[in-house]
DNA sequence: TCAAAGAACGCAACGTTATAACATTCCATA
DNA sequence: TATGGAATGTTATAACGTTGCGTTCTTTGA
């Protein structure tokens, strides 16, 4: 996996003005375990740092590689699997399904539903929400009697940077 | 695999008030495929019939089951996901990401991108559509300078006659 | 009718993603 | 220092998907 900087980067979330960097997203993550009674222990510090760092969705078996590299000791699927569960069930990290890749939750201290624009082209993943989105949702399950529990909304296409660099 | 019943049963196209036969179903796509110079062949007819029988969203080897069943000779993996890549194509059936699973498409001849809303009880899929949200999809895509290619909305929950069968 | 070409399929092997089952370690607390 | 729970390690395997290549089937056109 590359791990392209630990410099500050525009929020991934295009409803966020800010610039954050890795340190300080595991910080917020750490203050909200401790205030949750919940467990950042360093496996899953580790985790979530590698996928802060890496920048667009990240596959199981990346992060297996990854944590290889940085640790001297190997990890088994089964590890890195439970920690990205107890990163999810914290929703500091949420799964790309039409990816099988995994990306961190810039904000972990709202709590909204995400909506994805995954780049074919360069793999980067915009993080958004759109409350009107949910609402209609919520309002076509409710046509059905359906009671959502989890919400999956993957757009995929072109993003602007890739499109500015001409046809590929 | 289970094969329910071959009855007409309710479209699963909450937006269509009808019901339908699976022959019913693949007749509409091999008239589909006639006017467009497709050819769904024995196998890839049977894969359809097989989506349109189970009745819920279908992973690619359980087809392989169902396959081996009918047909005494067994197919091999890349032969069927061939055939699931052609539906698809064809629009005749859709992927659902967040289950690895096949549904077939209630009505390809409209042209419109599907939201499914899958029960995490009983596995049933139901399909459908809604306008409004491809269009803030699009909107909040056109703020991003996004250029989409494919919508992934999978709404998970409980369906209706779970909720009604009480807490299990 | 037959050769050529292209589409579809068969098959073996392999790659990728995820989980099951069970053992061990770590740590807080009594 | 027992002991109990949470977390992690280990091994194996399940589940999902692809590559590469050879064969068969179908269409087409001389």
């Amino acid at each position: 996996m590359t791990l392209p900087s630990i410099q500050p980067r525009p929020c991934t979330d295009s409803n966020c003005r800010g610039q954050h960097t890795p340190a300080e997203r595991v910080a917020l993550a750490m203050s909200l375990c401790d205030a949750r009674g919940a467990q950042l222990t360093t496996l899953r510090r580790q985790v979530l740092e590698l996928l802060w760092e890496s920048g667009r969705p990240t596959g199981a078996y990346e992060l297996i590689e990854a944590l290889k590299l940085r640790n001297s000791r190997p990890v088994g699927p089964p590890t890195v699997y439970r920690a990205l569960e107890f990163l999810m069930s914290q929703r500091f990290v949420l799964k790309i399904e039409s990816r099988n890749a995994y990306v961190p939750c810039a904000h972990p201290e709202r709590h909204h539903d995400c909506l994805f624009f995954i780049c074919s082209n360069c793999g980067v993943s915009a993080e958004s929400e759109d409350p009107r989105v949910e609402k209609l949702l919520a309002e076509d399950a409710a046509v059905l009697g359906f009671r959502v529990t989890r919400r999956v909304v993957e757009v995929e296409g072109t993003c602007g940077s890739c499109i500015a660099a001409g046809p590929a």
